[in-house]
This record gives C-alpha cells, structure tokens and sequence, in this order.
DNA sequence: GTGAAAGCGCTAACAG
DNA sequence: CTGTTAGCGCTTTCAC
C-alpha cells in the first residue's frame, strides 16, 4: 500500500464549509449559478487546505482527458523538437497537454506509443511515421477506435488520415533548380529509403527540375542511404569514384548532406568550387559549420501549429472522420548559404 | 457531448461471457486465483471484442498515475533530449509513462508545468530548474504533496530532494587544466548568471585550476553572458579588444563557446594557434564545426538514467522524503577536438 | 475459482 | 442558488 497522504478533496472543502460537493464542485469551475459569496469561500479554503484538483477523477468522469498524444521518430532530431513546439504552443492555449513518444524510428515501439496512448485515453495522436515501418495497420487501430489522428510531414495516403506536410516535391524540385542556377552541370543525388513518402516525392522533385531543364537523368548520379551521416559519406565516395564525378549534390536531408560535405573534404575537394551541395531540413548545425550548408527548409514550428490546430478544428467539428480527407501543405524555403552559392547571387 | 464511441469496457467482456465483472478484471491481470480456462476465454473475446484497458479508471482506483512528469528548459538543447531519452529507458522497463514540459527557461511555465503534473497526480517529477527561476517555492509545493522530486543538472541544494548532477567544479577544472597543458599563457573564462548554481562552479573550477597551476586570476578575463551565441561573441569580442587578448577560452558551454569562435573568426584569428577555445556540454554541433569543437561530455543518457534509477529506488524503499538526502555526481569527461589543441599531445 | 458490493474523486442531471 | 443521487471503469476486500 502506497502510504496513505494528505490529498485533499472536494469532499474535504464541502465538510469544511458544511456545503455538498457539488456545490464545491460548481463553484471551482466557476458555474455561474453559484453565488459570488461562496465561490470566495470554496476558493479561500481550497487554498487553505492546499487542494490541487484530480485530473484523473475528472477525466474518467467526462471522458476525456484533455491530452494529445504525440509520436515521433527522435527527439534527438532538432526538426521533431522544434514540431513538437509548435504542438505545445497551441494545445497549451487550449488547455490540453501533450504526452511525447519517441519511436525511435522503429515499428515496434511505434506500436507500443499507439497501445499506450489508447488505454490512457488521450483526446487524440498527432503522428510522423518511423522510418522503419513498413506497414500501418498499428495506425488503423487508432482510427477503429474512433480517436483522431493527424499525420505530419512523414504522412501516408493509403491510410486516409488528415495530414500535414510540406511540399517536398517542390522543395526538391526548387533546390535542384538553385543548383542548375548555379552552373552545376552534373547534379548528382543522395536519396533514402524509397517506402517513405517523402524520399519519394524528393527524388522525383529532382528528375523533374532536370528534365524541364533539359539535363539527362543518369541512374549513376542517384544513390540510396538511409538518412545518416554515414551514409551520405560512403554515396558521396561512390559519386567521386565515378569517372566524371558530379560538381553538385543534393542530399535528401542535412545529415545526409553533412557526410557528403566530409566525403568531399577528404577527397581534398572545395565547396562549393568544385561540389556544390544543398540538404534539407535546416538542422541547426547547419549554420554552424565550415562552409555553413545551403538547406530547404521545413517550416517546423508552423507544421506543428498546423497539426495541432487541424486536430482542434476536426475535434470541434465532431465528424473527424469524414472524407474527403483533409491535407494541409505547406510550402518549403529554400535557404541559400556557403555551401551552394558559387556566384554571389543576387 | 461527446459522440458516443464503441468504447469496450470489462463489464462488455463480462456480459459477453456470463462472467462477473471483477472475474474478468482479475483475468486479465492475470491474478493466481483465476482458472486457465477462464484465462484463455476473457482473453479470447477482449481481443475479438477490440477492449483497450481503460487507464485512467484504473489510475483512479488505484491512486497512482504510472507516469512520470518530466520538466526541461527546452527540448531544442541537445543535451535535454539526450537526458529525456535517458529517463525513458529506464522508465520503460518499469512499465512508466513519461510526460515532458518545456519550462522554456521561464519560472512562470516552470510553475505551470508543475501544477499541471500535480492535477495529473503524477507519481513523481524530474526536473531542471530554469535559468530564469530565481526563487524556488514552486518546488517546495511538491515536496508539501508528497509527491517524489529528483533534480537533474540544474539543481539546488536549498531544496533538500535528490539529484543527478555532474562534478561542473571538476568539469571547468579539467578544462583549465587543459588549456595550460597546451601552452596557453592568458586563459579567459565566459561565464554565465551566477545564480545558476552550476554555472558558479565551473567559474570556480576555473579560478582554483589557475591558481592551483600559478597563474594569477585577472578580473578582466572572466566576462559573464547569458548562454546564447550573440553572448558568447560579444563576450569575445571585448575580450580582442583587450590591449593583452588572452589566447585561450574556456566557455561556460558550446553555445557561448561558438559565439566566441564566431567573433574569433571575424577578428581573423586563429583556432587554437591564436586563440584555443574549449567549451562544455558537448552539443551534437560540436564535432560538425570547423574547427571542431573541443568541449566538457555531461554524461546525458547517463544523467537521465541516474535520475531515473533515484526515483525508482526511492520510490520502493517509500521513505522519500528522508534526510540526508542523495546527490549522485557523475564524472564529466573532456573531449579533445581541434578547437583546443595546439600541439599534438599524446 | 467466482460473485457481490463498495469506492477511488469528480460532474451532471434532476429536483427544489 | 444549492442538495441529492448516480455513475464514469476499474480493483479489491469479503463472502461462499
């Protein structure tokens, strides 16, 4: 038995003030058929005995808990903190609070946060999918259960969710253009698992942007990571082993990017003289190293804002499940810096 | 009122198997009394049935939460991440939910966050106090609710509650120390608000380490700023204009170390022939920079774990609230990079 | 091995 | 304006 403590109660300041609960009840969320002498009353002595209201009793009662369940890869990764913010900021205006699980980029623990966030009963579950899930049904569960669920930026859909997201296609399709800009002849790409969206939608941004610009789309010039900085060193040494090596990289996000720039400056090559490279994500040790990398950037808090206000609107609405599906998108900025700029662009 | 949801409960199951209530219930917890049989239907027909364990219900009955609140300055530190992520590991495994609250170095959310974990009736709060939080009563609070408070990093020894800290006194002495070894004659210190307990300490590391090797502390030397980039540089930038610069900084962490790398760089000095620099916490961005960035390792995952591992064994011994209480100090560890290093030593 | 009944703390009809 | 009553879903004595 955990030792019996001194939590006051509803009940207390009632037998305090020879009042029934109810009314103490009432005049605690300040009912307006209460009278302004009692409220005065109930408050001075909730004070007095140090009462903190029992979420847990209130939320089994309305049934609901006045809680946003939050699933994300990694807090380690500044982009989901910094959407993880944006969240906060407008559940904290609604008074809800927001409950964070990290997945870890692994399907397991994605669905043991879905498992966990349905028995505590969260009002809804704000989600970006982990990189390793290969199926969704863990995200169906949430949808049987009749519990909102908003997708963002790693969205998917097949599951028929609302989302938002930003336009990756454009970002890409933006970032190899500046490169073209900038006189890269051979723009070579470094990509990532094709099952996510995202990476997707990146790689056909960039054959298009070369398409419509009338360059040739060399299968040799695309290599496949897998979103570490690892990896976009070893596709970075593949691309300089070729016989006439790229002089621009667009990486499909910044740490891919931050390996291909160390590639580069072992093989004793400049940036962006000879390899421009451009990432995407606006990490923030982008702006911090030698040469500072030119990125797209995502729009982190405001995609965090827009998750958290479609679940309001939706949740207001009452019918969260209706179709069509909403789908909000926002648009990438491209952020020019040392890493791609070979002519002082006006 | 909420759209009325297919929301299982253990009375369906119940009725389900002409079963009472309290049978199911101790089924599914798998209670010694209960026949395999019986086990194996409940079990059979909650899954049929789609029955998620309703936790707040439980929650209430049984007074206690499962979860964990977790206070931090930001998420957008590397090094809070890094600790959350610590404290979920551990918290995990002993079958805890683990809530986060930035206090976003404000004492104002600080107390916010933690009269809400308070309503939720968490069963216990990690936290590191803002770098705004000049008074301390909001802590007191808890400690009056008897509910379990571990301080980690940021903590403070007039609140008598365990914590997890790092020798900062031996951190900032090391790093001092170091600088010496590589040859540096006029070592500065940027410092930080000395009501930040840690932040004292390492400018008494600092201070003890010059005299402890003979050399003489100089007012001038030791500038204090506020922990952000622009402080750091402008800090460095009065110190340039020194008619004796100093040629070796030790920053009270990265942050402020790369803001004085920034002004170095603009100064058109060099890192470390000119000037060696080192900083402290060991923030992701640290080895990405040009030079890297030498800096003071804080043992995160490590501190989360601790902090973690305090509440739980204080939690089963129920006696929390004892006195003496427990600091746990962990050994910071120097990690040398090219910022600080001016000669290779061995 | 299972059932009956009470209660965790709060809120919302309904009644007066 | 305030009191009475019931119940949210679960667990746990105490029976048998």
């Amino acid at each position: 038995m955990p030792e019996i403590i001194n939590r006051t109660t509803i009940q207390d300041i009632a037998r305090e003030l020879q009042l029934n609960a109810s009314t103490v009840s009432r005049a605690l969320n300040n009912h307006r058929a209460i009278s302004a002498a009692t409220k005065e009353r109930v408050s001075y002595t909730a004070k007095r005995l140090q009462y903190h209201p029992n979420k847990i009793a209130s939320s089994l009662r309305l049934g609901k808990s006045q809680i946003i369940g939050v699933i994300i890869p990694s807090a380690e990764i500044n982009f989901f903190g910094s959407v993880v913010h944006g969240i906060e900021r407008i559940a904290t205006e609604k008074n809800f609070n927001v409950l964070i699980y990290q997945s870890n980029e692994l399907m397991e623990a994605e669905k043991k946060g879905i498992i966990t966030f349905l028995r505590s009963r969260v009002d809804g579950i704000l989600a970006s999918i982990a990189k390793e899930s290969t199926s969704f049904e863990h995200f169906l569960e949430i949808k049987k259960m009749k519990v909102p669920l908003v997708l963002f930026d790693r969205a998917n859909d097949d599951l028929t969710v609302p989302s938002v997201v930003i336009d990756d296609y454009m970002g890409a399709y933006n970032a190899t253009v500046h490169l073209i800009e900038q006189g890269c002849k051979r723009i070579a790409h470094i990509s990532a698992q094709q099952h996510v969206a995202i990476f997707k939608q990146r790689l056909e941004g960039y054959t298009d942007a070369l398409i419509y610009n009338g360059f040739d789309v060399e299968e040799d010039l695309i290599k496949f990571g897998n979103v570490t900085i690892e990896s976009g060193r070893s596709c970075m040494d593949e691309l300089l082993g070729m016989n006439e090596p790229p002089d621009g990289v667009f990486a499909v996000e910044d740490f891919t990017a931050l390996g291909a720039m160390q590639a580069l400056k072992n093989a004793q090559k400049k940036i962006p003289e000879d390899v421009a490279v451009i990432g995407f994500a606006n990490e923030a040790f982008g702006e911090f190293i030698t040469p500072s990398l030119s990125t797209v950037d995502q729009q982190t808090i405001k995609m965090g804002e827009e998750s958290a206000k479609c679940f309001f609107e939706l949740l207001e609405n009452k019918n969260f499940y209706k179709e069509p599906v909403e789908k909000r998108i926002l648009k990438p900025e491209l952020i020019f810096r040392e890493s791609s700029l070979k002519r002082n662009t006006g």
